[in-house]
DNA sequence: ATTTCTCCTTGAACCGTTTTAAGCAGATAG
DNA sequence: CTATCTGCTTAAAACGGTTCAAGGAGAAAT
């Protein structure tokens, strides 16, 4: 591999003036720059990024750090990273956590060690001391898809709460008064946000009418873990008429269970999922979703934590939020009694 | 930032010892070894790992590029290596070319400059020409889902020609004797692999049996894209039983168009797909398709580089070969003269 | 007590850049 | 012809590690 310097002696100059043909052209005599220029070409030269960053403290590269990269939400979200990252002539390091605190952490360190110059993460959990401790060693952090909690920190959020709320009007419109939620650990920030949504929405309607919730709690938000516990729920017969769900995935699954039972969705139970993935209106039964614009959340973050790498003193934190929209396919439906009012009036 | 001279002042030992104490604990004195550890533990030292990289040549870092991290098939290759990557203490940067030469050959230069130890390739086309000039650079290379033509590299792949073989033969079985081939380009070897396949299995067919085939190419292999290829098909009549798709996402999107049209999968046409995404099961029309090891195939090419990176010399170049499996649900059905055929029988 | 060994530890060189202060021409002015 | 200025170029000092030859301190042998 040529060095800087093979180059400087087959130019005939000095180490400095070629470092300044790369890094600086315009301070260089127009004749000594050709030169240089040309030499760095026919050698293929290409500088040592290493070394460079070694010197320099910067290196174009970015962390990215999610729960579960098989999730499409966060595959189009990485893909707007990467597409950020790129025309920035920036370079992105995909972690994927599998929802691990522990792994998390690990990953945090790796990165540190990398010398990434940022992070963009959706921590798993509450994991602010592994994450202030990241920002302690000189290492900007962007918070995706959650707020930056008493962090020195960007945020590109989508409004969590407000989606909850839209899950559970929608049907509560339809007639629902007995609903699964059927989700992850409230440790998960967006559940928790997306169910104290839920709970404000519930405390507006009067107690008379306020649907009763019957909380389902899954380890891992996944489509087989979401089927098998709607089965076991199945056992003890079907007191519900609606199911919220934490993702499409889990959305999936719970379909699957319904309909091994021989439950219609939507006609027996409606069936609401969350992140409206492309797959989404191809189902099964075409999914009613909550959709997020995950690309462009990915986006945002990376312009963000790049701007701030590039000018880092003028950079002010900021939190962008994106507001979530509700999609109405074919998996919800009103209730049987809700039709027979309907009817009637 | 803490460096390995903050830590060796505060242990009280030479720079050197606290290197030692890092990378070759077993040649320090146990004592001498325990206060270096506690001084690093206390003070959080992450060594730089550009410093360590400019001197050792090694940074544990490997580049993975695919053609499109939207479709599963890639996402689990990626789950795949980041997870050996992670078992090994690497780290992988990932690159989404969307199928462009172009974007991928930009690619390889950023990965070169990063100094990346490796790189896992799933080429988008023929592009021996920028693969070799990075061997040349010193990178070592391992191809994933694809025979290492002439390349001095590792190949991971499965055997394409068997997999198209296998749908062809799949709906020769069931009847079929018109069928569209709804794929990509030639110039992706996948696709011109398969379609290998597809005529070599056709030539064993007697001539007076032999389906007909219709090739309709797509300038990318996207969902959107077959929905419109089939709707403009659709328009001059509908003159096949059976599409054989480039992957599951074409089906998926090939599917929506005929069921726009009101032609019913697979009672009027059948659909098998490619890939076997998850999704496929819980697809409208659950997807016969044909499966690849996604996981494995990634996992496999990230243990294949990496023992290259870590033992050099010790190294021989290996082909690994998968085989796809077909399998049925329910988009692919006899043809209506099959089934009256059989009956007759 | 001296020599020889063995085990650790140390200091210094080096990896390939960036950066800055200093230097050197050539041009302009006096 | 000397002095001053301007515009490039250069040499050398980092950056933070790894590695290796050399040194030093005890222990064992003579």
């Amino acid at each position: 591999m040529a060095s800087i310097r093979d180059v400087a002696k087959a130019a005939g100059v000095s180490l400095g003036t070629v470092s300044n043909a790369i890094n600086r052209p315009e301070i260089l005599a127009p004749r000594t720059l050709r030169k240089v220029q040309k030499v760095i070409e026919d050698m293929g030269f290409v500088p040592n990024a290493s070394a460079r960053n070694l010197r320099a403290g910067r290196n174009r590269v970015i962390g990215l750090v999610v729960p579960d990269i098989s999730n499409p939400f966060f595959t189009d979200l990485a893909r707007g990273v990467n597409n950020a990252a790129f025309a920035a002539k920036y370079v992105v390091i995909l972690c994927n956590t599998d929802e691990s605190s522990e792994k998390e952490s690990q990953y945090l360190d790796v990165l540190s060690a990398q010398n990434v110059e940022g992070i963009l993460i959706t921590p798993a959990r509450e994991t602010t001391r592994a994450l202030a401790s990241v920002t302690e060693k000189g290492i900007r952090l962007a918070l995706v898809d959650r707020p930056a909690l008493g962090l020195q920190a960007c945020s590109v959020a989508v409004n969590d709460s407000y989606g909850g709320s839209l899950a559970l009007t929608h049907l509560y419109d339809l007639g629902h008064r007995s609903i699964v939620l059927l989700t992850g650990s409230e440790d998960i920030p967006q559940v928790a946000d997306r169910n104290a949504g839920i709970r404000e929405t519930l405390n507006e309607i009067p107690p008379s009418d306020r649907p009763n919730i019957i909380e389902l709690r899954l380890d891992f938000m996944s489509a087989s873990n979401a089927y098998s516990a709607i089965m076991k729920k199945l056992e003890s017969g079907i007191d519900f008429t609606g199911v919220i769900c934490g993702n499409d995935l889990i959305a999936l699954g719970a379909i699957r269970a319904f309909r091994e039972k021989n439950i219609s969705v939507p006609e027996d139970v409606s069936v609401i999922g969350y992140d409206d993935i492309d797959f989404a209106g191809s189902a099964n039964v075409p999914l009613t979703s909550i959709s997020q614009p995950a690309y462009e959340l990915g986006y945002a973050a990376a312009e963000l934590i790049i701007s701030e790498c590039e000018n880092p003193e003028r950079h002010v934190h900021q939190r962008v939020e994106f507001q979530p929209r509700l999609i109405v396919r074919s998996s919800t439906a009103p209730t049987k009694s809700h039709r027979a009012t309907l009817k009637i009036s």
